[in-house]
DNA sequence: CTCACTATTCAGTGCTACTATCTACTGGTA
DNA sequence: TACCAGTAGATAGTAGCACTGAATAGTGAG
């Protein structure tokens, strides 16, 4: 992975993450399946469970365990009221970020 | 500083200095002010401090000590070819970021 | 001569994504 | 039987970045 990738994502794939669970759940194979086919190719795995793992552990999700057809049971993700307020207060952040950078884009200070 | 500002800012912030820097050679102490009056309230001195060292050791900028009016010698920092070449690839990053963000906001997956 | 402003540096901390590896279940195939 | 590919999740150790808090140093105003 390009390394400015890598410390870009560092906050921002919080807030994929959280969207994504918008009003849908989802698991996390499921989850790094889906990235990966938006072109996020090098994201981790392991970089996708230890993120479900902090959001459970911060009270934005929901967490059920659903069998699966096929190998070892799925943990199923959904967002809660925390989780929404916190996706709120994310797009509030990412909002001033992007017009900041935007406006030096397009000519600088 | 709320903690989500603070985890995009990395990558990001790299990224926001060398555009400022951009056809325009500044040095930290202006840098920093001019980053408070765009609502970057709460980033700390220190931060961009050590940014632009990691900028000079990575070979994006060049350097001149100037003499100041007030106080001690600045150090100027411009943008370099290798800079400019980060910094291009800075805002395909990002650019790639952004528009994944923004199909999410707009109705996800 | 002390205060405020300008200007830079640095040691120590916390958080996040990455690497690499391990466990575990299912179904197909040689 | 034995093995492999695909599905599903967990975890120990590492690197990089922004933050905290402090120190140093020069100038001009009161």
């Amino acid at each position: 992975m390009v390394k400015q990738m890598t410390e870009m994502l560092k906050g921002t794939l919080e807030g994929i993450v959280l969207a994504m669970l918008f009003g849908r759940p989802a698991y996390g194979y499921e989850i790094t399946a889906w990235l990966r086919e938006q072109g996020f190719t090098d994201i981790a795995e392991g970089t996708i469970y230890a993120l479900l793992v902090r959001f459970e552990r911060r009270g934005l999700v929901d967490v059920e365990k659903v069998p699966s057809e096929k190998g070892p049971p799925r943990k199923v993700y959904s967002l809660n009221a925390q989780g929404q307020e916190y996706l709120d207060e994310f797009w509030r952040t990412w909002s001033f970020l992007s017009e900041r950078l935007e406006q030096l884009r397009e000519g600088g200070r």
